[in-house]
DNA sequence: ATGAAAGCGCTAACAA
DNA sequence: TTGTTAGCGCTTTCAT
């Protein structure tokens, strides 16, 4: 493969001009800079990346790590990070840390490893292995969740504000008791949600009961159980406020096994406003989080850190929007 | 941040013996692997990634080019890469084409310039940018679609096949006017996907009339406007066969603002299983590709040119299944 | 404006 | 078994 010196013989200079012929130095003069682009051309000549970034002691890469490939409410934010990225010529390196903090951590060791300029992740709960990120001083930027104890950029979603006001609307479309199925206890989204929650229940002056909560993963196998068994107790809920699309899958899965049909019977609310979510029957009503946004946002953010270590901490907290449709009007 | 010879200098050995104490090479006195060792949890030591890679001209790194990560398809079969590409130390960088030739172009450079070891795609159409990965040797799979004229490892799905046993099951249903949506002209998949479709209808001796087929982008919003168009026809289709889960979002959409009811007046089959495919009322029949499995065999397909790229090509063709449920049922 | 030369951090010959 | 040393390909002083 053609190396730069290969340029520079053919272009008959050396490899310094050559250098920085490509890379659009001032200094160059004209004539030169075709020569160079034409030997360049000749040969095919792609740059080292790695020889180019060991000598810069840095890549044009930012790594995102988020826990779910497969969540399209994580994919949207990849494409808002990827979009803001190339624009400025950095590429994106995405990992998927499966909510799995010790996949986590190895993706974090890797990005440290291969010298990325910066990093955006959701931290999966409790983990520490960001420390690693601070400690190398490798500019980094939480999305969805906040780091505990870190003083570091984060962009939020008020997804606390969010359930509130998804309850609020199942309230007054007449529902009476209102079910939460939510993620696991100690994941802040998960906390939050059920928190929003509440405090429309105590607003509206709702008792709040324990036996209309459930926790689970935040995946559709636990939500459907989840759903099953509130389902029959004695005293069902008639509506549920579901805290993502893939439990809103379960959920759904388990009112047909029942034969109960949301909206008329069961008022639902998920979050995230999946593709699907529209074209079911009834459609369903959601909580549209701007996830495209969180990612170009964290994007910018990490940029400037990269431009400058010194930046104090900001956190950037988005709104979420509600989206009613079928799934929760009694008609 | 430390370096190689700082971890010498306190370990009190040459940097040569830290490189071999740490990459595990046998030569190497064990109370002197445990003091190289040491040192680095130490200093918190961390190999330069691009200096390793510049050193062994080569990364331990796959990327892998999708056409559209907000495909439950693509992302089953990045996970399968990623299972396989981790269990023998590789990383895997996931890049976005869009389905569009130009992006993808960019990755296929950035993957060169990287110095990859190798690149696992689904080609966009007509593109020739894999030229430039075979030019430079550079190992690389194709996935879901074959590659015009190039001898490349290829991994597909028998996509005619299962198209054609789908169209099949909606006849043997009793359904009389079998229409197709499916993907743009010149889209292997698509092409193949309406060949299959017109398979069935031949050998079913029904006429095959290109007013029940339309071809459009692989997305919602064509798929929608597509089957709005076909059902408000003189003599509308009564089943569709739709050629991937974001357009059977589209169909279901367009089928609802008509007041038609999947199953019962319009029989539909979808590929891809995707996870909203069973809640959804009527459930969606489906055509469930083998993604991830595509994923781990392209993975292993690639590893193994890395290793010797004077493997003659392959191509692996894997079936699909067809999932009954109530939207390809009149009851 | 250009070239010579040093060196980024690592690995692998080659010596000892 | 260990150390010495020479680069990998690039960018960037420092001279000229």
């Amino acid at each position: 493969m053609a190396t730069i010196s290969d340029v520079a013989a053919l272009a008959g200079v050396s490899t310094a001009t050559v250098s920085r012929a490509l890379n659009g130095k001032a200094t160059v003069d004209r004539e030169l800079v075709a020569r160079v682009q034409q030997a360049a051309d000749e040969l095919g000549y792609r740059p080292n990346g790695p020889a180019r970034n060991l000598r810069r002691q840095e890549a044009a890469v930012v790594a995102l790590i988020i826990s779910d490939v497969e969540n399209p409410f994580f994919t949207a934010i990849a494409r808002g990070v990827e979009d803001v990225a190339h624009e400025v010529g950095y590429s994106v390196v995405l990992c998927n840390s499966d909510e799995n903090a010790e996949k986590e951590s190895r993706y974090i060791d890797v990005a440290i490893q291969e010298r990325v300029a910066g990093v955006i992740l959701s931290p999966t709960g409790t983990t520490s292995s960001v420390d690693k990120l601070a400690a190398r001083g490798t500019a980094f930027v939480a999305v969805d969740r906040p780091l505990p104890q870190q003083d570091s950029d984060v962009v939020l979603v008020d997804t606390r504000l969010a359930a509130r006001q998804a309850t609020d609307h199942l309230i007054a479309q007449g529902y009476d008791r209102v079910g939460c199925i939510t993620g696991p206890a100690g994941v802040r989204t998960a906390d939050d949600r059920l928190a929003g929650y509440r405090d429309a229940l105590k607003s509206a002056k709702r008792p709040s009961s324990t036996k209309l909560v459930r926790r689970t993963e935040y995946k559709a196998a636990g939500a459907h159980k989840a759903a099953a068994e509130l389902m029959s107790q004695p005293d069902p809920p008639d509506a549920l406020l579901v805290a993502n699309s893939a439990m809103a899958v379960g959920v759904l899965q388990a009112l047909r096994e029942q034969g109960v049909r949301p909206g008329r019977d069961v008022g639902i609310v998920a979050f995230d406003d999946a593709p699907w979510a529209e074209p079911v029957d009834p459609p369903l009503s959601v909580v549209a989080q701007p996830a495209y946004e969180i990612g170009t946002v964290a994007a910018r953010l990490l940029l400037a850190r990269i431009a400058d270590s010194t930046r104090t901490a900001t956190t950037t907290t988005l709104g979420a929007r509600l989206i009613e449709r079928g799934s929760s009007h009694r008609t």
